[in-house]
DNA sequence: TATTGTTATACTCTATAACTATA
DNA sequence: TATAGTTATAGAGTATAACAATA
């Protein structure tokens, strides 16, 4: 009774996307209608690089520079994040995120935390057990070597 | 040592989202450079519902009719899918994929699966059981209702 | 001369409004 | 009169090209 990389690939591309729809789902409700998902990945990345440029952030949302630069245009404007010119090198931009910006994101992760805990409210102390185990065996498999985990990443 | 539904999800929404990132990456390096997001979702869509009408569709997708009508004008342009007005209802337009259409999809999943596969060779056999477990206890979890899964579902 | 970012312009995508055809 | 879909027009978002400022 082996089980196969195959069969288990079969499983997690089953299973994966279904939960990854509830995520998506709650997090774009308390997103803000106003707010698409590019700026809302840019904001994320900001909150995990305070201080990123404006190269970073095209490169992380995977737009070109002027559109990024026209999309952060949008969230400064909204009072979302702080864009100044960097001390040690003037042609760059420092951008962080204003408290308001912050607490978008922060309210975002609570409410889709809390939705999912609702939802697991059923499980049994082994099923639990059960998940707990399965996540950890899979965060190494397929975490990035380069990035660390933050509580707010990719969620779109 | 119970584990509690908050802890639960928070760990849920610390892996899951990596996972989706592979999946993601891998079906978009196979979905081809000139099919869109919301065109490769409206295929999966009329895949796992042959004979789809346009509203269907754009429920699906998230657009309006407008809007999905001219994404449908261009697949079928590209001969991916076929658009014929319904037998019953001559107002409605039944929409099927190709066979070109069905084999992109096809081939992409089988990529994808691949790939995933050649990450998980590394689990021994009580990492994979565990894997399994987990996955058979949140597929009831976060499984929609109304809809079956099928072998395209939302990668997106 | 190379790099960081912005401005100018064009194109794609999507939405709202108006319309056609069928029920 | 209501419904399924298309066509017409307008507004976002994004890309390429050209530019300004700094290293």
């Amino acid at each position: 009774m082996d089980i196969s990389s195959e069969y288990l690939a079969h499983e997690i591309l089953d299973v994966v996307p279904i939960i990854m729809r509830t995520i998506r789902r709650e997090m774009r409700s308390h997103r803000g209608p106003d707010l698409s998902v590019p700026q809302y990945r840019a904001m994320n990345f900001i909150r995990n690089h305070p201080g990123a440029s404006l190269s970073g952030v095209a490169d992380h949302v995977g737009l070109t520079l002027p559109s990024t630069s026209k999309l952060v245009d949008g969230l400064v404007g909204r009072g979302l994040v702080i864009r100044q010119e960097s001390e040690l090198d003037r042609r760059r931009v420092d951008l962080k995120l204003t408290q308001q910006g912050d607490s978008i994101l922060v309210a975002a992760y609570q409410h889709t935390q809390a939705c999912l805990a609702r939802m697991l409210t059923g499980l049994s102390p082994g099923d639990r057990e059960e998940v707990i185990a399965a996540m950890g065996v899979l965060r190494p498999v397929f975490s990035p070597v380069t990035e660390e985990a933050a509580p707010g990443e990719e969620h779109e």
